[in-house]
DNA sequence: CTAACGCATCAATATTTCTTGATCACCGGA
DNA sequence: TCCGGTGATCAAGAAATATTGATGCGTTAG
C-alpha cells in the first residue's frame, strides 16, 4: 500500500481543493502571501464566504495564517502539496495493461 | 495563470479522490485492473454503494470500466493523473517568502 | 475614547453528496 | 428457456457542505 500513510489527511485535502473558488485561492497564492482583501477583491466573493474558504484550506493544512494588525495574511503551505504528490505521483503508466487474471 | 485550462474538469478529479472509498478504489486499480466484485469484497462495501463511487470516480476520467460478459472490469485510465500533476507540481516552494508587499 | 475597519464566527437555509434498498437489464449456464 | 448472478440505476432519506446575513472581537485612526 503506497498511501496508507494517513488516507483521512489525504481525503481532507483532495476536498479542500475540490472547489472552484479554492482552487482560485491557491492560484493567487502561488505568487506568494496575499492578505484577505485582496482576494475578497480579486475573486469577487463575500468576506464570510471567503472566510469559510480559507478556513477548509487552513483546516486541511494547504495554507497558513498570519495576523498582522488588523489584516490577515494568507500563504502556501510551506509542503502544502507533498502529500499529494505521493499520491499522485505513483503513476500507473507502467502497469496499465495488467487484465485482471481470474474474476470472482 | 498555471492552470486555468479547466477549472471544472479539475475540481471533479478532486472531489472524486476526497472520499476515502475511493481512494481505496484508485489503490487497488494501481495493481491492474479489477472487477467490480473484488473491489466490492475488498472494501466491503455494498454493491450499489460500490457502483456509486465507481461511478464518481469514472464520471471524473480517473478511471475507465470493460464490459466482459457478466462482469465489469475498473482500471486506472492512463492520463489520470496527468491534470492533477500539473496542478500539484507547481512547486510553492521557491516563491514562499514573498510577503505581501502592501495591503488594501 | 470612540468610530470605522478587517476578519472570524454563528445561525439559518439551501444545496450537494452519500447511503440504502428496490428494481431492471444483461449475460451465461442448466 | 428459465434462473441465478453481476452490476447499473433510481427513489427516498440522511448527512455533510456551502451561502448569506448578523454579530462580535481586536485594531487602528481620528
Amino acid at each position: 500500500m503506497p498511501v496508507a500513510t494517513d488516507l483521512s489527511a489525504l481525503t481532507t485535502k483532495f476536498h479542500a481543493l475540490s472547489d472552484e473558488t479554492r482552487l482560485r485561492i491557491i492560484d493567487m497564492l502561488r505568487g506568494g502571501e496575499r492578505c484577505v482583501c485582496d482576494l475578497t477583491e480579486a475573486l469577487d466573493a463575500g468576506q464570510s464566504r471567503l472566510s469559510f474558504h480559507l478556513k477548509v484550506l487552513k483546516d486541511a493544512k494547504l495554507v497558513t495564517d498570519r495576523r498582522e494588525g488588523r489584516w490577515a495574511y494568507y500563504a502556501l503551505a510551506p509542503d502544502a502539496f507533498a502529500q499529494l504528490e505521493e499520491f499522485v505521483g505513483e503513476l500507473p503508466s507502467t502497469k496499465l495493461s495488467v487484465l485482471a487474471s481470474r474474476c470472482c
